[in-house]
DNA sequence: ACATAAAGTGTGCTCGAACACAAAATAAAA
DNA sequence: TTTTATTTTGTGTTCGAGCACACTTTATGT
């Protein structure tokens, strides 16, 4: 298989390269017979282009911009820098900058002044969580008038102007917890679903979760569970679920649809009389605690470093290599127990 | 972030691109006071060489050849294809060719023939599933003594000549099984342990599943499985686990070391009356038809289609761009059940 | 037929790293 | 001091694509 190059092509056909190079990019001012003589070569060989060098001939340095929650305020955040350093040190050396910006994940000012900053910075990309939906509409209208491409993680949002989105089908996750939760619950018995600290902005993705959740039980032919829906906030010490569990005798499992599952275990550790399973989300460390322990029997992963990491990487090799954009990519949903969380903490 | 040059570091040490080119490839022919300036602006300065001009100056093509089973013998190595044309797509314009070899997995003979085949064309890498420990050893050292780099996939074989190894710890896939089993059926009841169609050569990854396995229950306190193991061959019609099945009345379930899960879900049809949890391994089809109709519960995801694409990228970035190749790359061990499969299907 | 406009074609430089080779500077020998 | 040997340094070319610019050929108008 040889490598043919633009001087090859424009020896086979009789033309000089630049006439070759005219041809390939369709920029005319080329006569019908040289265009034919290019085309009948480039018909017969099957021509790639270098893409070192192109992307050297071209040396552009091009910015990301990476807008993202702060992890100190939500731990769920944490292993996204490790996605963004691996990034970083895969493209640094190839003209990629990856700018991080790190936002209050309560706090929608905190958003919209970060958003603020990076529409200044003009970068070439914005990848970002886009916790606060009308917020981040906006933003995203913003860059896409600044021809900034828009990357999108996490939860997905509706829009024109978005390049594409890297997360996981939320639906379908609800659906495996469900799954999970019948094959170690007893049958006909009582499940919560539990909505820890809902706000009414972000809280679509919960509703994915419970509707695949609710999904999967109402299809099932065999049983017949009790699902009850349980909203709960910190603030109140989480009493509407602890109130919840204390009045009634039948419960056997709890899906938690956010990472802060080890609150619920921790809830459960009042009752030690009663055999709870607890399903929720995420890899905390506070969660694979309770992993460990036994209080927690399954977990799914949403795998936030990986989202980052991909959603950079597809935008770099667009950049470098004009690779295209996939419009939508959806990380496999991974079932996590006591023995199997470690394998995907090394990743 | 300024981008430097050698030439910007020529200018800044007040020498030519010639002097900085040796002091950074440490080839002498320097004068101490030359050394001195550059290396003071080295130290001042982030260099990063620009990788796609370096590797354009070298513009050579690298040649990778993959050893594998054919897929139409053991449909295991189907998603392997995959993986490769992924890989193939991603490096062809980038210089590397990947020339796949598939032998029988049930012939040394044909393992060996593709050896001395790939020996001819004389690649620049080898990558294989070693299937078979002492023809593998050998074609190794044969290729090492011929300077051509060897990346192992699947199961892991000792040798000071392999470059790297890509896939799974499988002693933990066993744990892994055993936790899932733990959890889905009554304490102190019988399970067996399904080695199918084990040969004695390649058999080793089989117990080391095993070892997982009753390590873990071995190491349960508050309960007392009774664990047996049972080997089974095809053209006997795996009449020996058949006969296991038949002459208990306690099994409650069935772990299986290999991707041939689907044939014991077969033979559990044979006893309507039983409720035996099945856990085997590898997303075939025909397992994943028996995880959608509930006769197998689990399955755990050996993910070769990513092993092969792992070990093909670490290499081609080692040639293209000289990144350092992990020695070993432990892939996660995913769960899978009949609601995630297919996020996993699509990657 | 000749001037002028338009269309088509080829040459040469750039990107950054790498290395060959020539040129200059220094050291050693005469 | 001059010659010769040795070390050190700088220049120029290459890799392949891309594009500006100059140059050549063909077409149009008077």
């Amino acid at each position: 298989m040889k490598k043919y190059t633009i001087k090859d092509i424009a020896q086979l056909a009789g033309v000089s390269k630049g006439t070759v190079d005219r041809v390939i990019h369709k920029r005319g001012k080329v006569s019908e017979k040289a265009l034919e003589k290019v085309n009948k070569v480039l018909a017969e060989i099957d021509y790639q282009p270098n893409l070192m060098a192109r992307s050297l001939k071209n040396n552009k340095d091009y910015i990301i911009c990476a807008l993202l929650p702060n992890p100190d305020i939500d731990p769920y955040w944490q292993p996204c820098k490790k996605g963004i350093d691996q990034a970083f040190n895969e493209y640094k050396s190839l003209g990629i900058t990856i700018d991080t910006h790190l936002f209050d994940p309560t706090s929608t000012a905190s958003f919209l002044e970060v958003n603020t900053k990076v529409l200044e910075i003009n970068p070439d990309a914005v990848i970002m969580a886009p916790l606060f939906y009308n917020e981040a509409k906006k933003s995203i209208t913003a860059y896409s008038e600044a021809n900034i491409l828009v990357s999108i993680i996490n939860n997905r949002i509706g829009s024109e102007d978005i390049t594409n989105f890297v997360g996981q089908d939320l639906m379908q996750s609800g659906r495996i917890a469900a799954r999970l939760m019948e094959m170690i619950t007893p049958k006909d018995s009582e499940i919560i679903i539990a909505h820890l600290d809902e706000f009414f902005h972000n809280a679509s993705f919960m509703q994915q979760k419970e509707k695949g959740f609710r999904d999967y039980f109402e299809n099932l032919l065999t049983s017949d569970y009790n699902l009850k829906t349980c909203n709960s906030i910190e603030s109140n010490e989480y009493k509407t679920l602890f109130d919840a569990i204390n009045s009634s005798t039948n419960i056997s499992g709890i899906f938690v649809t956010t990472s802060k599952t080890y609150k619920v275990a921790k809830i459960i550790e009042n009752f030690p009389d009663l055999s709870i399973k607890i399903i929720g989300y995420d890899l905390l460390e506070k969660n694979i605690s309770y992993l460990n322990s036994g209080a927690i029997d399954f977990l799914i992963h949403q795998n936030p470093k990986q989202q980052i990491y991909l959603g950079l990487s597809q935008l770099a090799e667009h950049f470098l290599f004009d690779k295209p954009i996939a419009e939508e990519k959806l990380l496999p949903i991974d079932i996590i127990n006591s023995e199997n969380y470690n394998s995907y903490l090394n990743q």
